[in-house]
DNA sequence: GTGGCTCCGTGTGCTGGCTCACAGTTCGCG
DNA sequence: CGCGAACTGTGAGCCAGCACACGGAGCCAC
């Protein structure tokens, strides 16, 4: 009981509750434990509660029937997830699947939809949040269609840096392990173009990638890499100075 | 002035606004209108106000710097949009662009986020609105990492169909002209590939264009169509049952 | 009506990234 | 402490969709 009204006020969306409001919203909640791999929501299941990750780490993602993952989002401690369910009943789309042991707080849609009903403030930071998450998406949609696979790489390490990195110097580490496939589902490529990719930018020295390490070296040499049309340093004079291209399914 | 409180009502968002509310807004809004191929909004420019389309029609769009668009979303009349500068002052990240002849409600940031603080119902919807839109997004991402060209040609007509068409029994008519390059950049494909993919579709009878003018001929046949891990009819016994890869850019 | 413009159709290469197929390495775990 | 599973690295061949390059057809404006 107590412990939950702890995690609740452990995600700064609920920080400002009192605590009348947050014994309330607690009394109804439900703690629930997930081990690795399970699967906390999947598609066509009504979206009927909101979550807050109390502990551990839950992966966003999609399935196709024939096995190809694309995923969305990485959830840590103290987020909340399956927020879409807040205006209405509809189905969820994808999954959310515990990477790691995790615990989490499981907040009936009504109840949630009740107290924002009389906190304008806090229903305005959820909208805020929903179109932080909505920007992301925009912003990855975007590099799919213009950039090739390497630039491809290359943003999505310096979104993964800003979200779930800790910055010390110009080098910035990944809280968690990241594996060369994670990455391949992440910008809708092959685990070996990841394999490439990563090679290269290992060999210049932009980042370290040991066994789902990933750490970035030069986080401004990074980004001017991802700034550039094309590519700098290391072109063969007759090198082409095009854009490049996207991927490919399966 | 009576005009604009006018305007403000058709958008179905603040219908539900009493005369006094809708009068106070109105009085710090400012009408523009829009000549066909003016711009509205830009990338870069701080988001310091959301806009109500009171007629005409707009384009939300992004370029690269070589010229290659995306085209986010059509905007038809009534609705809201640039709706992500509610919550920040955030530079925005695409453009907005007439493509006919439109004329523009302006609501300053700071008058929208007071009245949705008073009337939680109201930020509740503006909230769903958001999330509606970033589901779309959600789903434009997946159809890109998972299907074929023609297949996401499919899925776009049948998308464009709900938000943006007339049904007439199983026929469905888009309100607006479309070009294969607006097509080609909704799905991020070159014209070439949506011309044949069109041809295709046309000759299967499921779609017809005529100049610009899309009709859906047959919405339950392209649903189903869409389903298809590959497709029914008209496949060479020999033909691969493999699903299909993306695109790529210029 | 004739010049110009935007749109549509088609054909011919070319290539980035995919598929398939292994080999080596590290890790968790019984 | 050894074995299987998961992860990483590399290579050969293939193909969907791109780039480029026209030809013709509706459309407006003068």
């Amino acid at each position: 009981m107590s412990g939950a009204v702890w995690y609740l006020k452990q995600c700064t969306l609920f920080e400002r509750l009192s605590d009348a409001e947050a014994a309330r919203l607690n009394r109804r909640a439900l703690a629930r434990t997930f081990r690795r791999g399970e699967v906390v929501y999947s598609p066509h299941q009504p979206g009927e509660s909101v979550m807050v990750l109390a502990s551990g780490r839950i992966k966003i993602h999609d399935l196709t029937l024939e096995g190809r993952e694309t995923i969305l989002a990485f959830v840590e401690e103290g987020e909340l997830f399956g927020e879409l369910a807040l205006f209405d009943g509809e189905a969820r789309r994808e999954y959310a699947e515990a990477v790691e042991p995790s615990q989490v707080l499981v907040l009936p849609r009504e109840d949630l939809t009740a107290l924002l009903e009389t906190r304008a403030d806090l229903a305005l930071s959820v909208t805020k949040l929903i179109g932080l998450r909505r920007r992301r998406i925009e912003t990855r949609l975007r590099n799919l269609l213009f950039l090739s696979s390497r630039a491809r790489t290359v943003h999505i390490l310096l979104e993964l840096g800003e979200t779930h990195g800790d910055r010390i110097g110009s080098r910035v580490e990944l809280r968690f392990p990241l594996s060369h496939q994670d990455v391949a589902n992440l910008i809708g490529v092959t685990r070996e173009t990841v394999t490439l990719a990563l090679g290269q930018l290992q060999a210049e020295r932009l980042v370290e990638v040991n066994r789902k390490r990933v750490v970035i070296l030069d986080l401004p040499r990074l980004r001017a890499e991802a700034q550039a049309p094309a590519g700098a340093a290391a072109r063969p004079p007759g090198g082409r100075p095009r854009p490049v291209p996207p991927a490919a399914p399966r």
